[in-house]
DNA sequence: ACAACAGATAAGCACACACTTATGTATTGC
DNA sequence: GCAATACATAAGTGTGTGCTTATCTGTTGT
């Protein structure tokens, strides 16, 4: 399952605010860490982990690597979420805009 | 924030099974540990992870303590994953379905 | 009251994980 | 070619986490 790998990505506040920063926009692994205070095989090794969870894919561009927010990974979250929507409160605000935007 | 605890609490295979349990019916401790090969304080630690993290929540009757899938929880994972509606991929069934129902 | 039961808590242990420093591998510009 | 840059990998270390056994609290039935 890559659920595993996607909660122990996600578990992780280092690797959340990675992903947040991504998600303004793609940018290299050196961008990403300024504003941080971690170091730079720190954001290698965090960035790998997101990649293999599927939450974040790179693109070598030259001499830098462009990270950017895969869709996979949210939509393997979605599915996952989908499986208990019995459960779900009968409004949840944030969602219905979610959704509303996908059915266009 | 309680992303940390949710994520942590979902990072681990064996909550997840118990997580998913639950999600067919309230049940008691015990009964959850039957065909799961677990402890009985191994699992108390377990509901106490997904107590704390919203994601389950408990009922004492008696002797016995009934445990049942929180909406909280699902709730908060729902708007973290709204945050990044803008890299959803344009179809995923699951949440469509989702969305008829919350439509109606 | 007391034994049986449901569950929580305590303490200890093995392993996973996030970090560090040091080094390796490509790619760029001079 | 060669120094500088961007990033990855290796190896070691401290802390967190999930498990265990042992014990404690609270409830039920007799």
């Amino acid at each position: 399952m890559m659920e595993a790998e996607i909660f122990k990505a996600l578990a992780d506040p280092t690797r959340r605010a990675i992903f947040e920063k991504l998600a303004d926009g793609r940018m290299n692994a050196s961008s990403l860490r300024d504003g941080m205070d971690i170091s730079q095989p720190a954001m290698s090794q965090h960035l790998a982990v997101l990649c293999q969870a599927k939450l974040v894919r790179q693109e070598r561009q030259g001499r830098f690597v462009n990270y950017e927010v895969d869709p996979d990974g949210l939509a393997l979250i979605a599915g996952w979420l989908a499986k208990y929507r019995a459960y779900w409160p009968a409004r949840i605000d944030a969602l219905k805009t979610l959704l509303k935007d996908m059915d266009q």
